[in-house]
DNA sequence: CGTCGCATTGGAGCGGCGATCCAATGGGGG
DNA sequence: CCCCCATTGGATCGCCGCTCCAATGCGACG
């Protein structure tokens, strides 16, 4: 009676993680402190320390549970080259749904989660064919092209939560700033603008997947 | 003489990015607070504050004041592809000497002085005949490979600062627990393992932009 | 059916961080 | 020559991740 009561259920290393998870999706990267779990559990610190060892296995666990879903609920197509954008689709899928998760790849790029894909990766890349000297580099060019699309969106996920416009008044707005850049400095960009303005992430995504597949047929 | 002595030489916005600069390149990334500032620069927080206004402001500086070097220091050549692999190198090893640059632009992805990249690629990519609808989606998958390397490399960097094992130690470490996999579910890793040891991060790095270029190449 | 060991819990407290605030200062313009 | 204000240095704040430890009650065991 001295003390606050003691909680008759049981804390666990997975309720944790999901608690994470919520947080993290909910109110952003930076909205997971340790104070903030032990409200949202009703606990103390040591409860928390005693089944995750760090903050940062925390985050690496949350984030393996989300790649190894998407891992394991990506269908195989008879065609290597659709499973290779199903695959990458699924990941960017999850990504955009869980910004956070782009933001801790950029920190531990190479977690167990990673490595499965990675060798899916691999065997498809077989299936169609590159040289097997090739198949490092392909592979580990078509990882780190995913990972800087991860880290991309997890910054654009950061942009927008600070001001709370949503993504059409973000895009409006980086346009406008585009168009006001000297067009004889920088023609590219000004005459970009309109694309900038209507472009869809997901797709772009995808058609830089379709460019990373026409170059690997050039291997063959 | 009560108080501790003023300094009479000129703090200044340079210097301070200057000496950040040189904290981050000794002692990487988490070297960096605003107490080594102080103690590197013989000064107080205010003295800091009053010519940065964030720490975020701070080494955002620093990474453009990296970037842009690289930028203006690369040559031209008459091959738009191999000029686009001189950027691109150049942006590599830059990273390489500085991988918080990496980290940094992961955090900030449209710093300015990476809109000045940007709007070198799509030059380049015009001087390949790319189509011009063509040319927003393979200038930002180029731009986003980049990223994603960079990101690669400011992790790495980060591993073998906290152990303070080299590069060769760091890729057998690696590599032997990637020969430890279970061969039967990771065969495509498993078969890799030798050229994980062996590789050079520059030429695998090259590698990609090439299967990119072939890619676009493609789109023509 | 006790009882007791120990896995589990909750929270006070530590050191370090980025950032703010303000009194002291001294170089340069009038 | 003097005084004003840009510049300086550091005390201080609030928050963070993390450690430490006393209290607790569940379940194994006699």
């Amino acid at each position: 009676m001295a003390k606050a009561q003691r909680r008759t259920d049981s804390l666990s290393r997975e309720l944790i993680i999901q608690t994470a998870t919520e947080i993290l999706d909910s109110d952003g990267e930076n909205a997971l402190t340790l104070r903030a779990l032990t409200v949202r559990l009703k606990t103390g610190y040591g409860a928390i320390y005693h089944h995750v060892t760090d903050k940062s296995d925390l985050l690496a666990a949350a984030t393996d549970d989300i790649i190894t879903g998407v891992l394991s609920h990506t269908a195989t197509d008879a065609d290597p080259r659709e499973t290779l954008r199903r695959l990458a689709l699924g990941l960017f899928d999850a990504i955009d749904a869980h910004p956070w998760v782009g933001a801790e790849l950029s920190r531990q790029p190479w977690r167990p989660a990673l490595l499965d894909f990675y060798e899916s990766i691999g065997r498809l890349l077989d299936a169609l064919a590159v040289p097997e000297k090739a198949r490092f580099d392909a592979a580990g060019t078509l990882v780190n092209y995913v990972l800087g699309v991860a880290v991309q969106n997890a910054a654009n996920a950061r942009h927008l939560t600070a001001q709370d416009a949503d993504r059409a008044a973000f895009l409006n707005n980086a346009a406008a700033q585009w168009a006001q850049l000297d067009p004889s400095r920088y023609p590219f960009v000004h005459a970009t603008v309109t694309q900038l303005r209507e472009h869809d992430d997901r797709e772009q995504f995808l058609a830089g997947i379709d460019i990373f597949l026409a170059g690997i047929a050039a291997l063959r």
